[in-house]
DNA sequence: GACTTTAGTCTCAGAAAGTGACTAATTCGC
DNA sequence: GCGAATTAGTCACTTTCTGAGACTAAAGTC
């Protein structure tokens, strides 16, 4: 891991694994093999003949003992600078894990976002990317559905969206759009959990229905 | 460019330049330096030290005479099996141009999306991701309007809206929400085109106005 | 049993989007 | 010159979507 020899392919493939601990995100890291006490993102340079995306996989087997049900690559990242894995470029992945089953293995840790361990530029690069995709893309793909358990209750649902998108959502308007999109099946089971009404519990089964009609979006402006 | 030595970098950088020639979409191909009659990405291994967005911007500068106004890096391609161009990946990224500043150097010539030239897996692959990117970020980038020249009229602007999504759109309703966006200001001068009333002449002049106030989506379901 | 807490539903008002009809300014045919 | 045709730009009406608060339901706490 080590060794700087030029025939070494110049890319690296690196996997963001978040989840969602408490009420933030978090990332996996993984103990750095020559300096002790820094820590950086997995990361695996693939054999030749190696797809990225099964690359990507493997490299979040090792850190977790499985690979996440919802993996996206992000992009490739080089400045040209510095080399923090020994490769000019980065190939980016996001793995998305409920934290429920997600315990790493020995070597790696969770960090959440607020409190990172110290970064290189790239990996910060990396970081930055990972969380504006989660979020621009978060009506695009099942991500919430991703971070949560098999199961799980619309308010878990909700709170989950609200972490995601950084504000508070409106119980009834958020119950309707989820109708409306048939993302969603309930299951018999139900979970009482301290004080007030059980929740039914709730499973990700996406239907093809009624698709939306509409016209043209001029959402750029907004940042 | 032929050569195969072992120490050159394993990724290239592809760039995908796209246009619109009347109602289609149209990209740039360079023809084969090896085979003739044979069409290929523009593309280019950067050296040590090289930034991927600027070794983008020089491919595009050398098909083109100018690099591109928008380009967006779409990721990192590579199945693993075939090289089209001696690399193990190729980091693909879209550059758009309005059709009537963009004259290709001799050696490129655009094809339109419907009629292209025989591509590797890895190019389809590509080709694929870019057409579906530019529909997918067609509300949250400016893709529209760098297609078209520095100043259009509104029914211009529709009808590359129309030829992105597909589909037609109401006027009205494309020009109040084009209104509520505040993406777009007037200039005073005016185009006669043919018959008809002469239309107004409008510039990309994006203003940081009031935020849409928009809950949850979850438009993932429909493909 | 009254109170608190969380789940889930209902209804209403205001905002946004779809639609067709309307006015305005030009060219074309005669 | 004048009416028909063509394209630009706007308006008013209807339908749909969304935010908000109130309301019912089912549990635990005291």
């Amino acid at each position: 891991m080590r060794d700087r020899s030029p025939k070494t392919a110049s890319y690296s493939v690196d996997v963001l694994l978040v989840t969602a601990m408490g009420t933030e995100l978090a990332l996996l890291f993984a103990r750095s093999s020559n300096e002790r006490e820094r820590w950086t993102l997995p990361w695996k340079v693939p054999q030749a003949g190696d797809a990225l995306d099964s690359a990507a996989a493997r490299v979040a087997e090792d850190a977790l003992g499985e690979s996440p049900i919802w993996m996206e690559q992000i992009g490739a990242f080089g400045d040209g600078k510095r080399h923090p894995s020994d490769a000019e470029v980065s190939v980016a992945h996001i793995g998305l894990v409920p934290h429920e089953t997600a315990s790493p293995r020995t070597g790696y840790a969770w960090f959440p976002m607020g409190d990172l361990p110290p970064l290189s530029p790239r990996q910060r690069a990396m970081v930055e990317i990972a969380t504006r995709t989660i979020q621009g893309r978060l009506d695009q793909a099942p991500i919430a559905f991703r971070l949560l358990p098999a199961m799980f209750t619309l308010s878990e649902l909700q709170q989950m969206y609200e972490l995601l998108l950084g504000k508070r959502l409106h119980k009834a308007s958020f119950r309707r759009a989820l109708q409306a999109s048939w993302l969603v099946e309930p299951t018999d089971e139900w979970r009482s959990e301290g004080r007030g009404r059980p929740a039914q519990l709730f499973r990700y089964a996406p239907k093809k229905k009624r698709r939306p009609h509409r016209g043209v979006r001029f959402d750029f402006l907004y940042p």
